[in-house]
RNA sequence: UGGCCGGUAGCCAAGCUGGUAAGGCACGUGACUGUUAAUCACGCUAGCGCAGGUUCGAAUCCUGCCCGGCCAGCCA
């Protein structure tokens, strides 16, 4: 069957397909899957923004779309022309009457697609991640991630943020604390960044508000649900600001995001499977606790024998502490001043009580842990020197970030988001590695 | 790095008090003009992570190693 024009259909989009009811229309995408019933041909289409039924009676199809149809194998691709058709039995609303299917590249029958729709275990699913993201749920907190990360990067600009981008190379640890991945930079040692923190408080002083958002990372030999060896971090920083700024900011900034993955993926997340209802009320305020609180929270819940250890003061949490801690609120919240001595050497001490720190952590609720770690950071020279001294870190390689505080030190905060942390909670994921194309991790290089 | 669990066809998975590898999915062929995880029939595919040991005989027992998962520590 020929169109009635020598004008090729227009190209659409299968989510634009309701604009083009009863039009022929050139859908350019892959055979998704197929069903057969006899005369019959049920051929599903997918373009990356959707899934469409088509159709193709025998009599009503030429002979040669028909054979190709009934020949063709999942995941190749095909540019398909038909004729669009609201249909009540279709789950999307509309059906494809096909006229005419091109076959780009065919999938051989003997090496078909590994990727069935069910039944595979997480290591064939990372191994072939390369084929994964195809499918329709991944596909899904693909589209969940970007707008997340599209709305945090609005809300900065939207504020008068600027983007500025920290190095990835480093010639030393930021924090001294964690493993870092070393590379040979022309026979000297250099080493991936774990955090673009110090050097954004540089650019701070020059512009006032500023924010990075890129990679970082950790050589940590870590193999938990919530940990990447690479991930990526938003990390706002702010000359002048205060822990209280940075703490407003931080639930706004979360606020923000939650609301526009609602607001602009909804069926992304209803795709997923995510619960709405616990995301729906993510809104400032947000809780606000003290360490000695958050403290008081762990006893009384040992004390009700729901967390096992009981909390020595002065630590850190450990991931049970915090997921207790979360579920108390339904609502991310915010832990402030810890003891300075559990965190890191730049952070400003609390002057009412000088061995708290000026610090946040946000967590997430349900089981999420910590998405958020910031301060207010150190704005005198001499207290930095000593810092930097206590923690036993080479004192030349902070020579640059000590003259932040030498030529014009102001107070100063900031705070990092793990983004892939925030993704796996705004959708609901049992694991990171879920969160990011290509995940790695401990275990996991390849594909 | 430690504790626990696991590696059986392309995928999922039973078998693991030793006796010679279920089943399902996928794929192929045939039937079916409304299928939605379609259905029905037939067919194809493994020698059980690797190395060694015990035994008449090992997927099953023993030793060592490799790989993966979960949890913890550490962190975002």
């Amino acid at each position: 069957m020929e169109t009635e024009s020598n004008i090729p259909p227009p190209v659409t989009s299968i989510t634009q397909i309701g604009r083009h009811d009863g039009e022929i229309v050139t859908i350019q995408g892959w055979l998704y899957n197929k069903r057969e019933s006899g005369k019959l041909i049920f051929p599903i289409f997918r373009d990356g923004t959707g899934v469409v039924q088509g159709v193709a009676p025998k009599n009503q199809v030429s002979p040669e779309t028909f054979e190709t149809l009934k020949n063709l194998t999942d995941e190749s691709s095909v540019i398909v022309t038909g004729k669009v058709r609201s249909d009540k039995r279709a789950p999307g609303g509309y059906e494809l009457d096909v006229i005419n299917v091109t076959v780009v590249q065919r999938v051989p029958e003997d090496d078909p697609y590994p990727i069935s729709g069910k039944e595979h275990g997480i290591d064939f699913l990372m191994e072939n991640r390369h084929l994964w993201v195809r499918s329709p749920r991944q596909c899904a907190i693909m589209r969940v991630r970007a707008e997340i990360i599209r709305s945090i990067r609005n809300f900065f600009d939207e504020r008068g943020f600027t983007l500025t981008d920290p190095p990835i190379l480093t010639p030393a640890a930021c924090e001294g604390t964690s493993t870092l991945f070393s590379v040979d930079y022309f026979d000297d040692e250099a080493f991936l960044t774990q955090s673009g923190q110090l050097y954004i408080e540089a650019t701070a002083m020059a512009l006032g508000k500023v924010y990075s958002f890129g990679p970082t990372f950790r050589a940590e030999k870590s193999k938990t649900r919530r940990h990447l060896t690479e991930f990526w971090m938003v990390e706002p920083e702010v000359a002048y600001a205060r822990l209280d700024d940075i703490m407003e900011l931080a639930e706004n900034m979360i606020s923000h995001a939650v609301q526009s993955a609602m607001a602009n993926r909804r069926t992304d997340l209803e795709t997923i499977g995510r619960d709405v209802t616990k995301l729906e009320h993510i809104k400032p305020p947000f809780p606000r606790i003290t360490y000695d609180q958050a403290v008081e929270i762990l006893h009384d819940g040992h004390a009700k024998g729901l967390v096992e250890a009981k909390f020595e003061y002065c630590g850190d949490f450990g991931s049970p502490d915090e997921t207790y801690i979360s579920s108390q609120f339904d609502k991310p919240v915010m832990v402030h001043r810890y003891p300075a001595k559990v965190k890191a050497f730049y952070m400003e001490p609390d002057p009412q009580r000088p061995d708290l720190a000026l610090c946040v952590d946000v967590l997430a609720p349900e089981g999420y842990g910590e998405i958020i770690g910031g301060s207010q950071r150190i704005g005198d020279y001499n207290q930095l020197v000593q810092r930097i001294r206590e923690h036993a870190l080479p004192e030349a390689a902070f020579k640059w970030y000590l003259d932040l505080r030498k030529y014009g030190g102001v107070p100063h905060s900031g705070f990092g988001m793990g983004i892939e942390r925030a993704v796996a909670w705004i959708c609901g994921l049992e694991h990171v590695r879920e969160t990011i194309p290509f995940a790695r991790t401990l275990t996991r290089i390849y594909p």
